[in-house]
DNA sequence: AATGAATGAGGATTCATTCAT
DNA sequence: AATGAATGAATCCTCATTCAT
């Protein structure tokens, strides 16, 4: 025991104890004090290895940042076809995302309000991660996959921003139904690329028809529903009679 | 002078210097003495009108948020057809946000990540919205706009995270070039709308059929369903049964 | 009780508090909770009126500073001729540093060291009284009662750092026999001003003589006798006796 | 060179760098950390040679001092008459403090006002050399160079005063004009001179007698002897006999 | 003898909040 | 209704110092 604790390093036992209390309480109601016990080390051990409770706090991202990142560049070369290699990045978001919810409660939730955490080092692996969908995109358009008038910046912000939204309102309501997103992927993918596609040959276009009025369609829209008026919240409930 | 401070009411000037000031600073980087100064008023008085300082803060997007529904309520009846009333809606949204960027920056840096926001008032007005943008959408599907196998909340979740993804990027640059949002307004739209579009006038048409009750579908129902079980939480278990 | 101390008011009481600690245990070793607590006020108490502990520190030195500048000021036009405004000017300084033993050990021992000090309106104060010193001095360089070539800087550093010296000694063996030092004023007045008066007519010098068994020399030799005795301290007292 | 850093010993090594940050920037505010980096040591070593962060500040006056005043043992005998042995030791005094400014300012500004500082090895060394100058004063005294009726005390007192008034002003302005200190040695020395010397040449000559022989001042030398004694410490006491 | 690593102990400072007037 | 004055309660951070290796 001793021996692991030593083996993986404070440093990382810091930084997980962090990670928790972030995603949980935010960084401002966190305290150092909380996070030393956490972790199992003095407070002043905290500030041995980060200099600041913030430099704490953009320290985590680094890691996860740059070894999503890296799996991504190995995996992108032999992903071929803008489409593919957009849907490949997309579902990396939503794995790691995913995977790791306290990690993306801490990216989406503290870290993107934080006008410092854009000065980063991690900040600038984010970019270049954004920039590598970018890239997808506008190949995409050169090579006539996609249209030709669309602006990659938008197509960006729609597939980031719709993971980002998704995401933040998982962790907001109470963070169940962890797969449900990845179930998102297809169908999200689906009306993007439908919606940037060029127009000549349409192979999805056979399989995409007669869904409608199904069984299956039928109970997509109960559950839907019944979603629904949940959502309406207690001064509604007597409208459930509706 | 005096008599126009007087009339304007103190509460005012008080939830508009907050707002600058979190807008500016964010929340827990301002103070309720910088506040005051800024509002012309002793410190207390601010506990006067408002009991907590994060009582104030919830207090700002009320009057906002209220107009702007009150708004797209108003014109809502005047649109016909799903596709013009979302985009009335989401035309609104960027109105709304372009034209206050202390109001769009606290509720998207300040107030989304704030998991006690969620019980307040205003965050109710904004899930009002946020319903209305569903029910359009669920009427295009109903009226056959849309494809019948689009997951609305999906489409919300495109329409909204995009929306709130351009304005948090140009909040965190330098908030320069604002009318560039409104300006992708329609491409967005195309893109969203051509993605989710019926093919009605499209050969593909007749073609739409064969997907019942694949291998593929019924996983999706069951993803579906499982996730449904899930939402409905813990005070709900009985309702299964319906 | 609860009047008077409202009369006096709190930031008189911190500061004399402040200078309790201060000259007893030093700036360093002084805690604000400490000083807080000698004053009965809480350690918030402290930074609404002074911003900081060294803000403190220097708030002391300014109040004392002016008043015994201004006695100064007040009476020095009634005294004429530059030996005995320089002794009045040196007078002054024995005073206000033997009566408030507190006051003296701050400005020597803490005061001095702290390079900020020196950019303080209290230390302008203190130059300006030191410039006062110079005047006279110059005076009697212009008016002939001084040489002509003595060095009025000099003889300033040789006024300020005697007294200082003679101080500091006081304070850091115990600070008893107070009025000793005023009694070394004549004497050292004496030497310095033979030290820089010209040599024509020395009206001094009959006068100087016979001193031989007069009260003033009865009385400077009981306070050494006194100071002896002190000095000598616990540890020696049989050897009275000898 | 790493044998030069070797044989130049870590110790010292220490000793510099500490003496350097604490002249620079004070005891309180110079850390061991600093310190240790500047000597290229660990700061575990610092601790192995000296115990304390307070004992390294004592040790540094030690070397220095010692040094200082054996200088002045040696070459004193040499020098005859009370006036130029007493010009010797403060020309010490002003080389010492001159040529090591650091030293100097750490003896003027940090040791000065340390209380425990009194009761280490390195201020008996200081008041070894400051008796010796008393001893040249009434050296002075005994061989009627300098008046009968001076307290040598206060003499001293205005020695050691101004040149330390003056390298402290000195120390605290910039540190600019380092010899002028040095030249003002002639002046200082002959206005003090000539404010003690016996009036030899002076047709006051026949009047300054009767002060001599009184019993007012055998007392006054008996008083003075008896603390004489007492200064010189512990380590002394059965030179009493002497 | 030297040090990397760890921490105990403390201390200044901040600020939301209260309350008598 | 408004506020000046006061503070309780935290919390970050610093640093001298220790100790196993």
């Amino acid at each position: 025991m001793t021996e692991q604790k030593k083996t993986k390093g404070r440093k990382d036992r810091i930084m997980e104890a962090a990670l928790r209390s972030f995603a949980a309480k935010g960084f401002q109601e966190s305290t150092i004090a909380e996070i030393s016990k956490k972790a199992g080390v003095s407070e002043a051990t905290i500030y041995e290895y980060f200099g600041t409770k913030e430099d704490l706090l953009f320290a985590i991202p680094e890691k996860v940042t740059l070894e999503a990142i890296a799996e991504t560049e190995r995996v992108l070369p032999y992903i071929k076809g803008a489409e593919a290699r957009i849907r490949a990045i997309i579902h990396g978001y939503i794995r790691i995302y995913g995977d790791n919810p306290d990690y993306s409660a801490l990216v989406l939730l503290q870290l993107t309000p934080n006008k410092r955490f854009r000065q980063t080092n991690a900040h600038a692996t984010i970019r270049k991660a954004a920039h590598m969908l970018l890239d997808c995109i506008r190949e995409g358009i050169v090579d006539r996959t996609f249209k030709q008038n669309i602006n990659p910046h938008l197509v960006r912000s729609m597939l980031l921003g719709t993971i980002e939204h998704l995401f933040i309102q998982w962790h907001l309501q109470g963070g169940s139904a962890k797969e449900s997103i990845m179930d998102l992927l297809d169908p999200f993918m689906e009306i993007i690329l439908k919606g940037i596609r060029s127009k000549t040959d349409e192979p999805s276009l056979t399989l995409r028809l007669n869904l409608d009025n199904t069984r299956v369609f039928r109970e997509l829209l109960q559950a839907s529903e019944a979603r629904e008026k949940k959502e309406s919240g207690l001064p509604r409930k007597d409208n459930r009679a509706r």
